[in-house]
DNA sequence: CTGAAAGCGCTTACAG
DNA sequence: CTGAAAGCGCTTACAG
């Protein structure tokens, strides 16, 4: 079935089958119910490729693509499904993927998030995590169609070029969750973070870290900085060892809540009481946290209010009614029984 | 930049240029080269919706449609992460649609897969999660490519018909799951559910669940059915309500990992040791159960043998060396803290 | 081994 | 308001 075989059926042409499925207005209420009737009784739908071959320059796309870097990372996850609703109810096709096989390689990776949007002909780009940061500005001339970057390390001194950003405050925010456990009176505090050379937003919060370290003179706990891999097993594993090594420890500051169960656990392996003996506080406010033992402050993402602006602004660029900007939100704390947030 | 560019500045026609870039045989290495050189040049890509449109009927089609039902079971999404890497290797694009804004209407549902199936010109489709049970026999003739149905409910009877499964055996595992939580020594056991309503696989384990209730003659435990809504709150306040109402209960079976949390929370809130006083079993084998306090027994999914067995028969299907086919997989217990498993 | 041509399903200026 | 026709980017039988 395609659109000449329902033209056929229904007596008309091609052309006006066409303009039926895309609701144009110079189409007679008879030849609309007509047709309309036809493509329901033989379930009929027009292919994406059809659709999407420009046959003239002023052709509209309606695809809009989204990646993400990380998909273990739950809030990427969640902000996919709610961005994903809301573009399909305003008649976009949403194509996912997730960056499992893409390059390690930034600059390979870039090429192939051109060569994406390319050959999906997508009218719109989102882009979840990961690091552009050493991509030459000519590269994001290259983007074929709007882009927002959302909670990817881009080269701020590009920012007047051609792309979009949403992003949260990490650094800060990570300066802020670590200035707080020291606020608590803490001065040995183990940081538990995905890798010392990941440069996606996770080595931003590592440098926040830093900075508050530095700041409240607490430079030796640089010694107490612990890779977790994002994996539930090297989080648990080497956290304890941390800890069982340094019983000096009385805080540990997570750069994200996946890794709080097994610091959880670790802790209470170790026969201390999480929260009471170490202080725990954490990032990204998932649902989670609230269910622990103890409950988790953490620093929370705003994520509906990072897909309104997601929607909005790549619709206004798609319309050519906005111009490219960069957004930031605060994260807030939402404080829980790990952590005394006074 | 389209296939012709690419040919006139190669000296060769867009003829050529295709065959070079769908690895054809038939072309001499000198010209191969030179092509690849311009498309390296100018980071040509082909457009999918060209290479979608099927010009003759043989035309040979790389695209697999993958649709989650519940992106929130994070076994779906494993799925989806290995799965993707295995077909992206093999050569196909694989496309991800979350099911958030399918119809509700079982019918409706199937059409819109249909519809998607066509509109994506797919050569293989992986359907997670949900349930086409009440779908009459002629619509899954309708499929318009290969399907795998994982984790899926459908009418059994229809098995001879258009379509291939990948299953665990849900049924059974919950009655052994529960079998082993009676076996224990168990008299009075909640058991928390999604909805009573629900008919996807966590139906089967419902039923599974009354099943061994009946053969153990323990009837009463009907009354002790708890839904949770698949999420972290609802769980939490209606286990933690209903064994307070009832503190004879020894037990908690739950027909999800994502509820282990909030059963846990719900059981120490009532100032009961959870996993002593209550034991506490579940089903799926995410990780994250080896760090919960206690660490919880689950009956595990065996998602690396399912992804081994969608790839091995969809690229079958596809290339029609193999038929139609309907694999049961079996649960195996992962025996821990939360429930003693003799 | 390469070119010339027909073909796919769809869209959209243009004519009347 | 509808039709006839040209167009998109690509692929693939067919000729030589």
């Amino acid at each position: 079935m395609n659109i000449r075989d329902i033209a056929r059926i229904a007596n008309v042409t091609p052309g006006t089958v066409s303009k039926v499925l895309n609701n144009y207005s110079d189409i007679s209420e008879a030849t609309r119910q007509k047709v309309l009737a036809v493509i329901e009784e033989y379930q009929y739908s027009p292919t994406a490729s059809g659709r999407n071959t420009p046959s003239y320059s002023t052709n509209k796309k309606l695809n809009i693509g989204l990646i993400i870097e990380g998909v273990y990372n739950n809030t990427h996850v969640e902000i996919e499904d709610i961005a994903s609703i809301r573009f399909h109810n305003a008649g976009y096709t949403m194509l996912s993927f997730h960056d499992n096989y893409y390059s390690q390689d930034k600059k390979e990776k870039f090429e192939e998030l051109l060569e994406y949007a390319n050959e999906h002909s997508l009218s719109g780009l989102v882009y979840l995590g990961g690091n552009f940061e050493s991509i030459p500005k000519e590269m994001f001339q290259k983007l074929p169609c709007p882009t927002i970057f959302v909670n990817t390390v881009l080269p701020i001194a590009y920012y007047e070029t051609n792309y979009s950003s949403v992003q949260c405050n990490h650094l800060e925010a990570s300066e802020m969750q670590m200035g707080q456990l020291i606020r608590n009176g803490h001065k040995d505090i183990s940081i538990l973070i995905s890798s010392m050379v990941d440069n996606s937003v996770y080595g931003l919060r590592l440098k926040g870290y830093k900075c508050a370290l530095m700041n409240a003179g607490l430079e030796h706990n640089i010694n107490h900085i612990v890779e977790g891999d994002y994996t539930y097993s090297k989080s648990y594993q080497n956290i304890k060892a941390h800890l069982e090594k340094h019983p000096e420890i009385t805080a540990v500051c997570c750069s994200a809540d996946i890794m709080v169960p097994s610091v959880i656990r670790a802790i209470y392996d170790l026969s201390k009481i999480p929260g009471k003996d170490i202080e725990i506080i954490s990032f990204d406010g998932l649902e989670m946290l609230e269910y622990c033992i103890p409950t988790v402050s953490s620093f929370k993402q705003p994520k509906s209010e990072m897909v309104d602006s997601i929607y909005d602004l790549l619709l206004g660029l798609m319309n050519k009614t906005r111009n490219n900007q960069h957004v930031t939100f605060q994260c807030n704390l939402a404080s829980r029984e790990s952590c005394k947030c006074l």
